[in-house]
DNA sequence: CTAATACCTGTAGTCACTAGAGGTTCAAGC
DNA sequence: GCTTGAACCTCTAGTGACTACAGGTATTAG
């Protein structure tokens, strides 16, 4: 049996591939807090519960919907008041969504002069290269502002 | 005068003001090599010549697209071999477009998940909160892949 | 001449992990 | 009991593209 009985103390690796992550990743959100300091056998080795599977499966779902880990921090500390009004939750969750959707236009936007300035490309050599020519020159683009994609994308 | 005359050597403060960036960034960029070691005055400090700032202007307006520091790299090397076919420039330009394009894509579909789910929340204890039970079980998501949030944002 | 400002170098911090070195413990087979 | 190999341990450093200090020097305006 590779110990996955339903109740049994699990370790660090089994922890992981249940909750589609690397000890590695367990071990840093122990480290910065996320976790709570796990037990130990008496060979040192972290032993889990049930518990720590839940509470890791809600981390990692929250950070795939892009929450920041400080907001998982938050949004785990709401989950840990369940009697308190959710207007917190709420307004952490339309904040993120709002980012979201201002990443999207920011994208929208620069995806658009993308395309405008490579169909512009004839293929010809680098001297007569409108894409070079437009990153010399930012008078070329459509618009006189920033594009922002340092920042939306990374 | 503040010597912003057309041909004087410029410090890299008035370089930094004239490409949007701060001095910090300018001496990075040289230590990264994406500018050459600058010319020095009698004190030790950088004088910049018009062409550099054509360059620096080359750089911030292609980080400004999004492509990255290699990237710039690149299209830095392809601009300085002006007779060459734009075959690599262009191909370059379209592969980032299309990461841009795949960014927006899964920028979309977690905004839409989010929608959904923040909706649902109608606003009672933190017990029944739709967002953290949602939270808490993939299961209550429309798709059963991930998100992709936090790669797609950060 | 003085004071404010700009500049210099070098180091450390950001975010959310990931990778590795170098050592210990565990579980299975013989 | 012994061996072997996988899993585990701690600690440190690296990623990208900067940014922010600390502690010192140079320039410039008045």
């Amino acid at each position: 049996m590779t110990s996955t009985s339903s109740h049994a103390a699990i370790g660090i690796g089994e922890l992981a591939s249940r909750t589609h992550c690397k000890p590695e990743t367990v071990r840093y959100y122990e480290k910065i807090g996320l976790l709570p300091a796990a037990l130990r056998n008496e060979g040192n080795q972290r032993r889990y519960s049930e518990a720590t599977v839940q509470r890791l499966m809600f981390i990692r779902h929250a950070r795939d919907f892009g929450f920041s880990v400080d907001a998982v921090r938050e949004l785990l500390d709401m989950a840990d008041h369940p009697t308190q009004p959710c207007q917190q939750v709420d307004s952490l969750a339309r904040r993120h969504l709002a980012e979201v959707e201002s990443r999207i236009q920011r994208l929208t936007v620069l995806r658009d002069e993308l395309q405008r300035t490579v169909a512009q490309c004839d293929g010809g050599s680098v001297e007569q290269c409108r894409i070079i020519e437009v990153l010399s020159d930012h008078r070329l683009c459509s618009h006189n502002t920033a594009h922002g994609g340092a920042e939306a994308l990374r």
